[in-house]
DNA sequence: AAATATTTTTAGATTAGTCTAAATTTTTGA
DNA sequence: TCAAAAATTTAGACTAATCTAAAAATATTT
């Protein structure tokens, strides 16, 4: 049985190797769980140990097929419990995700199933992540940015790269939520902003925004 | 803010004393929480220095307000996520108490609210146990025991004493659930067991089950 | 390719919670 | 009431997870 720690660090890895593609390294494990890498060593060490990561000194690691399976759970268990916080509960999108944090290590053998089934199977969570199913398949498919969507195009919001309150918060201030339809007016070469429409009000948003919105075309 | 095992030392303290009335000591503890006296006596000292309880050296321990404060609390988020767990999740009552034991320890400000709005302000656990409202007040009314009714009687079951799986099982076996309307037909006096009947079929109980039932008055 | 900088690991210490074994206090009951 | 039994506490050790500081390995750069 894995401990909250033991099962953030897999988290970790996973989640830093999603955007990093090769092996992850220390520096990037301690940053990400806010700790110092002499502690990402001993945990490693200890994973690498039980089997749940491929780890050869000073060359990083990876996550082994039982380290992924047990990652993909975690991350299952993160989204769905998110969607009963906003579905269910009424949270706003930029709240629930340190209820999550703690949520997705509960322990059950079918707890995580039953809500699933409660929730009626979402595909995705509330900023638009996918959510693996029993089996740890993901439909990984949010490739488009707004960023990169041409003047004169219409696009739908389906997700957000970026989770934090802040950004959320943003996005709620312009009226900006997933399924929004949006249609670009121009873009400026300048500073790559671009100007947009949104129900009828338009509005100048920053490249900085733009990249972190996922969209697919209408 | 309080640990987990902190705060089930506080929840144990809490559970004993309402049974035992006066101080809680340090083999029940034990006991209850399924480790040795010895711990028990280490963080006991550990929750006196913060003023959960009130301690003197070999004279037991008693919560102090604070502690009663946190230990209903948790009672509250216990019941409440039992609630959860058997009224939207479909589990049965004898399936629900290890998940509600992980359940009770999330921390949040506002989650505990939620939820009790969500599931319609229950005022019982799935096993008939009051729901501390948000300033943990707690309607303690259940002391009929069924073991306790005349014959002739009829009377409603509101509660159950022990909420073990075992129990349970036979009670579902039996066909008695919360609400059901038992009428004792007799009693013996050599070993108290009783004849009841419980819509339309008569069964015999054992002392040891009626002693465990909560009723009222029909 | 050597020197420097960065990253990673090791060594040793710390904290929370637990344990066993021994010491101490309280309770019991002859 | 006082000796034996039971309960409680202390002392010292262990594990998991963490840290700092130092050592070792790798990467960078001139």
């Amino acid at each position: 049985m894995l401990s909250q720690t033991e099962e953030n660090y897999l988290k970790a890895i996973y989640s830093i190797g999603l955007s990093n593609a090769k092996n992850v390294n220390t520096t990037l494990i301690a940053e990400n769980l806010e700790t110092k890498p002499s502690s990402v060593t001993d945990m490693i060490q200890k994973l690498a140990e039980k089997e749940f990561v491929n780890y050869e000194k000073y060359k990083g690691v990876s996550l082994t097929q039982k380290g992924k399976k047990s990652a993909v759970e975690i991350v299952r268990k993160h989204r769905l419990w998110e969607v009963f916080l906003v579905n269910k509960l009424n949270y706003n999108w930029d709240e629930v995700h340190e209820m999550a944090e703690q949520l997705e290590h509960i322990k059950s053998d079918t707890l995580v199933g039953r809500l699933e089934a409660f929730l009626d199977f979402p595909k995705h969570d509330p900023h638009g992540d996918p959510i693996p199913d029993e089996n740890g398949n993901i439909a990984h498919h949010k490739n488009i940015m707004l960023s990169s969507v041409d003047a004169e195009t219409s696009c739908i919001v389906i997700g957000v790269k970026d989770s934090s309150s802040s950004f959320l918060n943003y996005l709620d201030n312009v009226n900006i939520q997933l399924g929004s339809v949006l249609k670009v007016i121009s873009k400026e070469e300048f500073d790559n902003s671009m100007l947009i429409e949104n129900n009828t009000t338009s509005i100048s948003i920053s490249n900085q925004i733009s990249k972190n919105l996922f969209v697919k075309n209408l």
